[in-house]
DNA sequence: TACAGAATTTGATGTAGATCAAATGTTTTC
DNA sequence: GAAAACATTTGATCTACATCAAATTCTGTA
């Protein structure tokens, strides 16, 4: 793998989110390092604070949580995507997720510290952390209505209109949990056959 | 009623939330303006587009849609909360919810023009803004585990947990469409005899 | 390229909660 | 304060999906 031009990055995001002014893509990038996972890796841990948000620059991720001793995903995150454990990193209490990347990854990742200093120096980061948290409240009111009153194929249906290539990324038991259904009636939704 | 002073209502805001500077506050106050409504009354229409974040001084109001005919609650706001369409609010587009009061209530409202002049002149104003957005973020994300692979009982458990008097307030259909249950089984749920 | 472990599929059965329908209770209004 | 409108309860039945169990297919590694 090639070197990761941070700055790079760093125009991304402020193309992508918002834009930031010269001096906050300064201290943005001594702020910044990169994480280079191999392997599937877990970058938070239930239990523990979590201090750390990740911007992903190749890969995914999902946040999942223990629901008597069963899996559940609560969240999967991809290329361009930021992920942290929310309750943990804006509430300062140990987190009630894991978040693993499922792929060999590639993130960029600033501390809470960080986050907080340069948001308070730099109205133009504000700006941008405010923006990444709409996004995520705007996916998470989204996917309330798409769970509520629905059938577990309409669910599944949701899904794929949002994220259409998910199966080919994500392990069918993960995208069944993030459901709310089981393993089984996913895949008897995914059979052809069983179309009424 | 009484009249409403805005400067006190602000001065709650910024203490409840997040501090503003004096120069923001002075700003805020000529923004903002106060709504009595006196019967439960619609705020938002469907298909409209809405320009306006309200904050609920007195009285409660509901978010909700309409599937198949059927009146589906998405969101519950009370005293000292902020409630807009979101979608519609951080968007620009037409709003997929209704928005009504549920009692005779009080309410400051601030144009969607007027928060992004005040977030940009004011950075304390745009972190005002953030920390209500990650206030919603994070109801959304609790309001998400609590539906997922839980009984109709405990989902009902899990609403007094965080709103234990919402009874005395919300008629029981508009609880029951929030929980993602009917009426019909949240009626047995509360009737002791049904315990098991 | 075989084999172990994981992922997915298929089958049989049980149940929580939906649906439909009607009765009862509680507000509002004139 | 009676009637109408609305809210809640109760009952009977039905169904989508869970659960449990086992078979099959896929995938990585030695």
């Amino acid at each position: 793998m090639n070197a990761i031009d941070v700055e790079e990055i760093i125009e991304l995001i402020n193309t992508k989110y918002a834009p930031l002014t010269k001096e906050c893509k300064e201290d943005l990038v001594v702020s910044s390092s990169i994480l280079m996972l191999e392997k599937p890796t877990l970058i938070v841990r239930e239990g523990e604070q979590s201090n750390t948000i990740f911007f992903i620059i190749k890969g995914c991720a999902r946040a999942f949580y223990l629901k008597d001793g069963k899996d559940i995903t609560d969240w999967f995150a991809f290329e361009n995507d930021f992920v942290c454990a929310i309750n943990s990193f804006f509430l300062s209490e140990p987190s009630v997720h894991f978040i693993e990347t499922l792929e060999p990854s590639i993130l960029l990742q600033i501390s809470k510290s960080d986050v907080e200093r340069l948001s308070q120096k730099h109205h133009s980061f504000e700006t941008l952390t405010k923006k990444v948290v709409i996004k995520t409240m705007l996916q998470l009111q989204e996917r309330i209505v798409g769970i509520q009153f629905e059938t577990a194929q309409q669910k599944y249906e949701n899904l794929l209109q949002v994220l259409p290539s998910i199966t080919k990324r994500i392990p069918l038991t993960h995208i069944a949990s993030y459901l709310g259904i089981t393993l089984e009636t996913l895949s008897r939704i995914r059979n052809p056959r069983n179309k009424n």
